[in-house]
RNA sequence: GCGCCAAUAGCUCAGCUGGAUAGAGCAACUGCCUUCUAAGCAGUAGGCCAGGGGUUCGAGUCCCUUUUGGCGCGCCA
C-alpha cells in the first residue's frame, strides 16, 4: 500500500504543529489552545503541493492576523527529513509547501513496486460490507434505471474493496409476494390464451411480450398437459418454470453488462425459514404494534418515522416486513458491519422505515447505508425517448447494450454522481471519437502502449531508475503528472468514503488529460538515455494507474486503438 | 397539502469536510502532424453560481425564505 501522500499529510502536520508550539515558547505567539486546521492539495498548483490554513484558523485564538501567526509558524518551522523543501505564505495566510524533487522519484519507484496493487489502501480495515444492487423483480426485464445501478452498485464495491473493505456483493431476487402471484396470474392467461383464445387476460397483468414468450416455451416442455388443471396447480407449474428463467434472464443480461455477484439471496428463503413472520413476531414482543380496523401497524412514529401497516387485515404481511427481515438477515444473521443499497430515488420515501424498523429491532440504523441515485432519462437527438420504436415497450438494459458498446455505457453512468439525473446521451454514447470520454482515456493508455512498443523496437525497455534519472524529470507537465499520480490512494478512499465510484471517473481522466499534455510536450524516444529511461517509467506509472483506474469500472484499456 | 432531491458557461457536468482570480468536456473561433497514435495539444471567447435575506476573517458550499423542476407520500411492491 502506498503510504507516501499519506506520510507527507503527517510530517506537515507535526511539522505546522511543532513550529506554533515553538513560536509560543518563545513569545512570537500568546500561549493557547492551538487550532485546528487542515492540509489539503490545492487545485492550483500555483498554490504549491500542499496548503494549510493554521493561520487563518489560528486568528481567533492567537488574537492575531493571520499573517502575522503564518510569519511566527514558517519562522520556527523544520523541515528537516520531510518530502519538503519549502513554505511560502501566501494570499490571507496560507502555507503553501512545495515537495522536494525527490518525492516525486519516490512516487514512480512506488507505483513501479506495487503495480496492481497501487491505489488500493486499508482505510476500510477489513470491515465487511455487503453491497446490494440492482434487484429488480424476476417478472420481467430490466430497464434503464437497472442498469445505471448495475454498473453504480459493482463500481462501488470494487472502489470499497481497493479501499480496504471486504466486500460482498449481492443481488436480491424478489420471488415471492404479490407481485410473483400477480406474474403467475398473468402467465397462466397467456398459456390458456393459447387454447382457449377468450381467456380473461388480468386487469393489473404484466403485458410484456416476455409473459407470452415464457408461456409459449412452457407449451414447448408441457404442452396442453395443465389445460385441464387445478387452477392453483397450473399457477405453481408455470411460476416454478418461469421465475428460474427470469433469474437466469436477469443473470445473464447482468453477465454481459460485466455485472456479476457474490450471491443471489432469495426472498422466498425468509418465508421459508420463517424469519418473515418472526420479525413481526419480535416487534409485537416488544410491545411497539397495535391493531387499527382488523391490521396491525408499526410504531414507526416512535422512531423516527411514521406508524405504518405491517400485517394487512387479511392476515398478509405487507412488503416491508420481508424487507425488515432481509436487512435483519444482513447486519444480526450475517452479521455485516454494514449494508448498502443503491436504490432508485423513486424508493427514497421507504428509507425512513425500514431504518425505523431495524432500529426497532434493536440494529444501529447507521449500519445500513442508502445510496440514492436518481433517474436516468435516454435522450436521442436531443429529446427524451422513453419507449423502444421497434417493440413500443420500455427499453431494456439489454436494447440499451445492442446500441452502445459496454465501455462506453459504463463509463458514462460512472460519470455521474449517484444524486445527479442522467440525460443519457444515446448519439454520444455510440459515437466512437473524441467527444466520448471514454475513448479520451482510453487512448492515453493506447499511446502509452504505442511509444512501449516502439521503444522496445528499439531494444529499449522499462527499467528501475535512480533517483539521479527520475530527478531528470522537471518538466511542468512531468512533475504535474506524477502530483497527480501520487494522489490516486487518496483518491479512492475518498470516493469509498463518500461511497461516490464516479470520483475515479474523473480522476481518470484527468491522468489521461496530463498525459497528452506530457506526450505534447515531452519526447520519450530520441532523447538522452537517462532521460528516456526515466520517462519510460513516468508512462508505466502512468499506464499503471490507467489501468487500475479503469479496471474498477471494468473498463478495457485497449494496446491500439 | 406534507416530505426528499436538485438549480453553477449555449449544452452535459465538477467544485470532496466553508478557503486564495468559480473548473472541465462538448459546441464556436485561431493555430500545431517529413520525429513516439491529431480519438491529441496550445490559445480565444463564454458566469450577478435561480432570486432575496442571514451566519463569519471568508459562502457556489452552512441556515432561513421565495421561485422553478424531478421524485415520493396505499392494508401496491
Amino acid at each position: 500500500m502506498s503510504q507516501l501522500v499519506e506520510t507527507a499529510r503527517q510530517q506537515l502536520r507535526r511539522a505546522v504543529l511543532e513550529a506554533m508550539e515553538k513560536a509560543m515558547e518563545k513569545g512570537e505567539l500568546p500561549k493557547a489552545e492551538p487550532p485546528k486546521f487542515t492540509l489539503e492539495v490545492p487545485a492550483d498548483r500555483a498554490h504549491g503541493d500542499w496548503a494549510c490554513n493554521a493561520a487563518m484558523a489560528g486568528a481567533r485564538a492567537f488574537h492575531a492576523a493571520p499573517r502575522k501567526i503564518a510569519e511566527a509558524i514558517t519562522g520556527n518551522l523544520d523541515l528537516g527529513g520531510t518530502f519538503f523543501t519549502k513554505c511560502e505564505i501566501a494570499g490571507p495566510g496560507f502555507l503553501n509547501f512545495t515537495y522536494d524533487t525527490a518525492f516525486y522519484g519516490r512516487v514512480l519507484q512506488d507505483v513501479e513496486s506495487l503495480g496492481a496493487g497501487y491505489g488500493w489502501s486499508n482505510v476500510g480495515e477489513g470491515k465487511r460490507v455487503l453491497v446490494e444492487y440492482v434487484s429488480a423483480n424476476p417478472t420481467g426485464p430490466m430497464h434503464i434505471g437497472n442498469a445505471r445501478g448495475g454498473v453504480l452498485g459493482d463500481a462501488l464495491s470494487a472502489v470499497l474493496e481497493a479501499a480496504g473493505y471486504s466486500v460482498e456483493r449481492e443481488f436480491y431476487v424478489n420471488d415471492a409476494g404479490n407481485q410473483v402471484n400477480r406474474y403467475g396470474l398473468s402467465i397462466e392467461a397467456r398459456y390458456m390464451q393459447q387454447f382457449q383464445p377468450d381467456f380473461p387476460f388480468p386487469e393489473d397483468g404484466y403485458k410484456g411480450k416476455d409473459v407470452t414468450a415464457n408461456a409459449e416455451a412452457f407449451i414447448k416442455e408441457h404442452g396442453d398437459k395443465y389445460v385441464e388443471s387445478e387452477q392453483e396447480e397450473r399457477r405453481r407449474a408455470l411460476i416454478d418454470f418461469a421465475i428460474p428463467r427470469n433469474i437466469q434472464g436477469l443473470h445473464d443480461d447482468l453477465k454481459r453488462y460485466r455485472v456479476e455477484y457474490d450471491t443471489w439471496f432469495h426472498e422466498s428463503s425468509l418465508h421459508d425459514s420463517g424469519a418473515v413472520d418472526r420479525v413481526v413476531e419480535l416487534l409485537r414482543e416488544k410491545g411497539l404494534t397495535y391493531e387499527k380496523e382488523g391490521a396491525l401497524w408499526f410504531k414507526g412514529s416512535e422512531f423516527g418515522s411514521e406508524d405504518f401497516v405491517i400485517v394487512r387485515s387479511n392476515g398478509v404481511p405487507t412488503y416491508v416486513v420481508p424487507d425488515i427481515a432481509y436487512h435483519y438477515n444482513k447486519l444480526v444473521t450475517r452479521n455485516f458491519d454494514t449494508a448498502i443499497n443503491v436504490l432508485g430515488a423513486d424508493h427514497h420515501g421507504y428509507v425512513p422505515r425500514l431504518k425505523a424498523a431495524i432500529a426497532a429491532l434493536g440494529i444501529d440504523p447507521e449500519r445500513l447505508k442508502v445510496v440514492l441515485m436518481q433517474m436516468v432519462t435516454l435522450m436521442r437527438d436531443g429529446k427524451p425517448e422513453k419507449m423502444s420504436k421497434r417493440s413500443g415497450e420500455a427499453i431494456t438494459m439489454s436494447n440499451l447494450l445492442d446500441e452502445v458498446p459496454v465501455d462506453a455505457a459504463r463509463f458514462l453512468f460512472n460519470s455521474y454522481e449517484p444524486n445527479t439525473r442522467i440525460d443519457f446521451d444515446l448519439d454520444l454514447a455510440v459515437k466512437e471519437d473524441s467527444q466520448n470520454p471514454v475513448y479520451y482515456v482510453q487512448y492515453a493508455h493506447a499511446r502509452i502502449c504505442s511509444i512501449l512498443r516502439n521503444l522496445k523496437e528499439d531494444g529499449i525497455e522499462p527499467r528501475a531508475c535512480t533517483a539521479g534519472e527520475l530527478a531528470l524529470l522537471t518538466a511542468p507537465e512531468e512533475v504535474e503528472l506524477i502530483r497527480l499520480l501520487s494522489n490516486f490512494t487518496d483518491e479512492i478512499a475518498g470516493a469509498a468514503k463518500a461511497m461516490d465510484p464516479a470520483r475515479i471517473t474523473r480522476y481518470v481522466l484527468n491522468v489521461g488529460t496530463l498525459f497528452h499534455k506530457f506526450y505534447n510536450a515531452c519526447r520519450v524516444k530520441g532523447v538522452e538515455p537517462e532521460l528516456t529511461a526515466a520517462r519510460l517509467s513516468l508512462c508505466t506509472a502512468a499506464k499503471t494507474v490507467l489501468e487500475n483506474g479503469l479496471s474498477l469500472f471494468k473498463v478495457t484499456a485497449p494496446e491500439k486503438m
